[in-house]
DNA sequence: TAAGCAAATGCAACTGTGTTGCAAAACATT
DNA sequence: AATGTTTTGCAACACAGTTGCATTTGCTTA
């Protein structure tokens, strides 16, 4: 098991569950963004779908991971960086879906550029999302 | 009836119908982007939910509509500009959802910045959203 | 290490969202 | 007005996500 994970936890004041250690291991292994259903998948019959959504809340809303939006209505979640704590989000970075693979990663490395809008308007949060074709499928 | 209705319906080739007008319609009226469940209500019973769906699909891939990305499950639509054209949308514009009143807006005027990614992505689409408070809500 | 309490899980049931097939109705064309 | 094509409404279905409640698990403290 990957050391992180009870340290992670604890650090939020999460008990250690089977299925928090699982899900959480499924994020650190693989290193691309996962939906509801793919988390189902290759968790096999271990743990019930509704567990796997309230894990999944509990996570967000502890700082553990990010949400991803879409325009295909299947919200994919991420590992957020240490700076992100409970209810305070500092995911800040661009996120690239492939259209080949399907797959959706994180580029920690390239932030979101500033953006001028109109005056009276406040943003409190942006969202970029690239899509096209990942380094794996060209 | 807002006298664009018929003339886009025509130039994208669609039959005149009761539906597309009256949907054609909330959409003119209302600035802000509407999700199918919006335009349910606002409807009425007039239409089937199925209808809605499968009218929703068509003004897509016709280019008379374009989807926004969201991270809350609920795709929203809005009105393309002129130059989306069947199969070829040409939305590069930001994207402004509300926290506080909850609708969605296109900022027409603001421009997706250009961003730099790492060797070996082609990027061939880009989605902004902003969120934040509108001016309605300040 | 066992007891007790709080938190998490599993199950059942439910709501909401979106899709498909098919017969009936509406539309466009002549 | 008659024709053929397209669209609609209905029924049924598949999937996504939520809620309440009883049971189980994990954590704490003695």
């Amino acid at each position: 098991m990957h050391p992180r994970i009870i340290d992670t936890l604890k650090r939020s004041q999460l008990s250690v569950t089977d299925s928090r250690k699982k899900i959480l291991e499924l994020f650190l292994q693989r290193k691309a963004a996962l939906a509801h259903a793919d988390i189902e998948q290759h968790s096999g019959d271990e743990f019930d779908r509704v567990t796997i959504y309230r894990t999944l809340q509990t996570f967000v809303e502890k700082g553990i991971l990010h949400t991803i939006p879409s325009a295909d209505n299947a919200v994919r979640y991420a590992l957020c960086k240490d700076a992100c704590t409970e209810g305070h989000h500092q995911d800040n970075h661009v996120h690239f879906m492939c259209d080949v693979c399907n797959a959706t990663y994180c580029l920690d490395h390239v932030t979101v550029p500033s953006i001028q809008l109109p005056a009276g308007y406040q943003v409190h949060q942006i969202d970029l999302v690239a899509s096209g074709t990942c380094i794996k499928c060209q």
